[in-house]
DNA sequence: CGGAATTTGTGCGTATGTATG
DNA sequence: ACATACATACGCACAAATTCC
């Protein structure tokens, strides 16, 4: 983190700027040795500003539990981590991060049916108009959220899925319950872009920060559609693996 | 753009954030039909901010040349671009995106030979301290720069690769002239981050921009490693693909 | 062509946020 | 905690350019 220059007047304020980085660096590794945050008055002088603007930067940080200053010793780094999630034709949520976390869980924060719109229709290669179930699920490791998904599913074949989704929480689950053994990925789009505000609320996350968009296409050994769905991950807490 | 709430006190002006919301909304291709951005007064209504704030944010878009504001007529949409890479076993730059754009380039920044540290050597799996050629380039589109990318390469086999590919500008041609007539991706790691320093530069963004990060390896037929790259992607200019 | 309506451009005063010392 | 300077955001008013009837 050496020598960084923060930039002025952009519509971006200076602590914003300086807590972005500096949670880099601790997601980086960058200050593993001590388990610490360098001293206030080191980091002002490396940023180039004052020691109030510092204070302001690691109370955000502190907000979002990352850090936690202790008067007399410094300030503790409480939390790091991203995990790793492999994007191929089995992608599912829980299954590739397994190995990585102690719990995984899904919850159904929605559900209701609507008509398909003309790109959900290009999507799921049916006609616009058709009726679809909708739902909003919220991915969570070891009780932390990490991804908000919204996913859209014929009606017709799957009426009833958000009941045994409910039940089971899992979506490889609740389609084998409706008669689809298996299903694979077909295709993936990742974009990132800036927290809106449905993201700071489910994924816990401060404005400015950065979440990765999946947008999904799932089919059946048939190759029908079967899902189409668009989740967004806290881009601090994840990685994507793409095997070739 | 229905109904996007704008956060106030987060240190994030609300122009900056405004003017984020209306690009993404202008590569999603929103305002096709007109060509335009809606009136500055409607935009103000919208977003529940002074027309002002408005122009602070139309000031900035224009000054990144995506709009044009016009007196008396309104503000025109003079660019909208979101490049799709696809990401496969075949992952080149300019290959997957010639047809996007008409002219795709890749300029040579600067060459230096290293040894290779412990985790480069995990990644092209060779012995800590083996010679490599480290290079880094910028990919650009139609003369506006896309990525900007450090690649590693085993000295013993590559040494005279940054005047081949200053020559060529191309690692595929490089590496042709080299006695490599293909070579695959076999794996990619995809994160987000803020933009730092460099980017800014490079890239030509703005603090508090966004920029995907791969890192990718990529071996002969015989798959032995020979390019071990990190690539970071102005992410509102990109978008990938990954095909399963 | 006239004139109203629409839309961007500009100025000023004020309140609050950000950053320094 | 206080004083200072500048950036951000608001509200109001009016000017200038374009469009449309």
């Amino acid at each position: 983190m050496a020598g960084q220059k923060i930039q002025r007047q952009t519509g971006v304020a200076l602590w914003r700027q300086i807590a972005d980085r500096i949670r880099t660096s601790i997601n980086h590794g960058d200050f593993d040795e001590t388990g610490m945050v360098p001293p206030e008055t080191m980091l002002a002088l490396q940023f180039g500003v004052n020691r109030h603007t510092i204070r302001s930067a690691l109370g955000a940080l502190a907000q979002e539990g990352i850090v936690r200053a202790v008067q007399g010793r410094g300030t503790l780094i409480e939390r790091k981590e991203r995990l790793s999630f492999p994007i191929s034709k089995r992608t599912r949520f829980s299954q590739g991060i397994g190995d990585q976390v102690r719990e995984t869980r899904s919850v159904l924060l929605a559900a209701s049916e609507e008509a398909a719109s003309v790109e959900l229709a290009r999507q799921l290669k049916i006609n616009t108009g058709t009726r679809l179930v909708r739902l909003e699920t919220l991915g969570q490791a070891d009780h932390r959220p990490v991804s908000r998904a919204t996913s859209w599913f014929p009606a017709d074949r799957f009426g009833g899925i958000a009941d045994v989704y409910r039940a089971t929480g899992s979506i490889t689950k609740a389609f084998k319950e409706l008669g689809v053994p298996d299903y694979v990925r077909v295709v993936t789009e990742i974009t990132a872009t800036h927290a809106d505000e449905g993201d700071l609320a489910d994924l816990q996350l401060s404005p400015g920060a950065i979440v990765l968009i999946t947008q999904a296409l799932n089919t059946d050994l048939d190759n029908v559609p079967v899902q189409y769905s668009i989740s967004r991950f806290a881009a601090d807490r994840v990685r994507f693996t793409v095997e070739n």
